[in-house]
DNA sequence: CGTAGACCATATACATGGTCTACGGTGCAGTATT
């Protein structure tokens, strides 16, 4: 009875509100959820209504709501289209490094006072304890951390407080949590729940297959052949796209070549400043840029529904990266294609990323710092010599493996039972050595999509732990006739089955393909073994 | 990890081949300077 009572709220709600006269039955049970404060981790595409789902909940409930999102250009416009609703029940205020003390203060205000609802925030800012202090007497109802698989992609090295949000929430007064994201494989799932200290949530995952995307792959041994291949791609399809290269530098040189082919390009990358970047993203947004050629850097909060195509001029780093990038094409559910243009040497770069292991000796160092009083990160940097960066990366290993946290006064130390710093120093070197292997075996599983000549949707929904019972028909390989399909039965496992190996330890099978096998393992990332050597040798027993 | 470009040696003059070096993504916030 209760539950039918929050469906008809929240469908009034969303009629009221956004004019929407029904929901989907995905949105509905993560709003339920929210409605029932359970935590919840929903995964669905972008453009499937997925802010709704804490707004309208957050509408209905008493007290402010704390979003976290992770850009603070997506904040603005996320903010934007709040308060263009002219509803104080869906008002929405910020505090960033982008606000004076004056607004800052006023938007606190206008949240304690009840004139707005939702109060925007990045993890940067909740990690200053009086900022905290501040958002907690707020004595917020909900929280919902937007894009939510960058605690994953971010938080281990590039933005280390993003691994601290759960901490964090919990210093906030710990309202229930609704995390958000368009994707996220089962490990990255696993992180987020863990990392955000989710409480048995409520996971609400839709289908990922997106029947209107062609996907192609060409491998493509030379420059000049790549650039071809674009070439007749653009020739075919006149409408706008987006161009994925790796670097900074190949964004400008490829933008101006095509310029000068007749194929009028913009590039965008992080490297530009703030001002050009809104512009540009807006002029693509407004149909005045046909052709987009961008690093990484261009892409999240872009909501476009006419993007046509998307290439990719190098391998990415995963497929997690290749399916958020490609997820932006074809969401007006035309036909759209996408194209991936690789060769081998692509794997470099993408290893030069996933950088070089730390030294044992500085987390030796810095973890007998740590032990001695706590202190912080400025004094850290300036005993240790460590850069602001490297820095942040051996504390987080550290907190991981229980040789440093929090401590008052924005000062970090370590717990009472800490190990002694040489075998901390051990323990953090084997962590980062755990996370490398993942992300490196997220490239392999990059290239293995690359180099199948099985179905593509199957391979990539596989790797996402969705089993399609039949082959997509949507990809070069089901279209040369190459595709066979994926029967989870023909295998020793049933897919999603835990096994264990003497030496990888335990891990989830994912698929079958070609007399192979892909078995996520959680100490060693993904792998991929051959179906009869597994049977013939016993190399796996169930968990 | 791999590439591009600089540099040099060779050996005899323009060009080739080797070695070395620099570079390469994603953003917050707070502080210093115009």
């Amino acid at each position: 009875m209760k539950l039918t009572t929050h469906s008809m709220s929240l469908r009034r709600a969303a009629r009221s509100l956004f004019g929407w006269t029904a929901l989907r039955p995905n949105q509905l049970a993560a709003m339920r959820a929210v409605m029932r404060r359970r935590d919840a981790l929903v995964v669905l595409p972008t453009g499937a209504g997925k802010s709704a789902i804490y707004q309208i909940p957050a509408s209905l409930i008493p007290g402010p709501t704390v979003v976290i999102s992770p850009l603070l250009a997506l904040q603005q416009d996320q903010i934007a289209a709040l308060n263009e609703r002219q509803r104080a029940e869906l008002r929405a205020v910020r505090i960033s490094s982008d606000e004076t003390a004056a607004q800052q203060a006023e938007a606190i205000a206008e949240i304690r006072d009840g004139r707005a609802e939702f109060l925007f925030i990045t993890p940067e800012q909740l990690a200053n304890p009086d900022r905290l202090a501040e958002v907690r007497d707020l004595k917020p109802a909900l929280v919902a951390i937007d894009e939510a698989h960058c605690i994953s992609a971010w938080g281990h090295d590039f933005r280390p407080d993003y691994l601290a949000l759960g901490q964090l929430i919990e210093g906030i007064g710990r309202p229930p949590v609704v995390a958000l994201t368009a994707t996220a494989s089962p490990p990255v799932r696993d992180d987020i729940v863990s990392r955000l200290r989710l409480r048995k949530p409520e996971i609400v995952v839709s289908g990922l297959d997106r029947p209107n995307l062609f996907f192609e792959v060409a491998h493509c041994p030379t420059e000049d052949y790549r650039w071809r291949r674009l070439i007749a791609l653009l020739r075919e399809d006149k409408r706008p796209g987006i161009i994925y290269v790796p670097t900074r530098r190949a964004a400008e040189e490829l933008a101006d070549r095509l310029t000068d082919a007749g194929h009028p390009a913009q590039y965008y990358h992080g490297g530009m400043p703030a001002n050009a970047r809104a512009r540009l993203h807006e002029a693509f947004l407004a149909d005045q840029v046909p052709i987009m050629v961008a690093t990484s850097a261009f892409g999240m909060g872009i909501d476009k529904p006419n993007i046509a195509w998307v290439v990719h001029m190098a391998l990415p780093d995963s497929p997690d990266s290749y399916f958020q990038e490609i997820g932006r094409a074809g969401r007006d559910g035309q036909p759209a294609r996408v194209l991936l243009l690789w060769q081998a040497e692509d794997v470099g770069l993408q290893r030069y990323f996933s950088g070089g292991l730390p030294d044992a000796n500085e987390l030796r160092d810095l973890a007998a710092l740590l032990r001695k009083e706590p202190t912080t990160r400025k004094e850290l940097r300036e005993v240790t010599g460590l850069g602001p960066r490297k820095l942040g990366q051996y504390l987080a290993l550290l907190e991981q493996v229980g040789a440093a946290q929090q401590a008052p006064g924005q000062r970090v130390g370590a717990p009472r039972y800490a190990p002694t710093p040489v075998d901390a120093a051990a323990a953090a070197v084997a962590e980062a050595e755990r996370q490398q292997s993942l992300i490196r075996s997220r490239t392999d599983m990059m290239r293995a999509f690359a180099e199948t000549s099985a179905c593509r949707g199957q391979t990539l929904l596989a790797y996402f732990g969705e089993q399609m019972s039949e082959i997509c028909g949507h990809c070069d390989n089901c279209h040369a006739g190459t595709s066979v399909p994926d029967d989870g039965s023909v295998g020793p496992f049933p897919v999603h089955s835990q096994v264990r190996h003497a030496e990888w330890g335990s891990g989830l099978v994912l698929s079958y393909e070609e007399g192979r096998m892909t078995v996520l393992f959680d100490e060693v990332g993904y792998k991929t073994l051959s179906v009869s050597v597994v049977s013939e040798q016993g190399l796996l027993t169930l968990d």
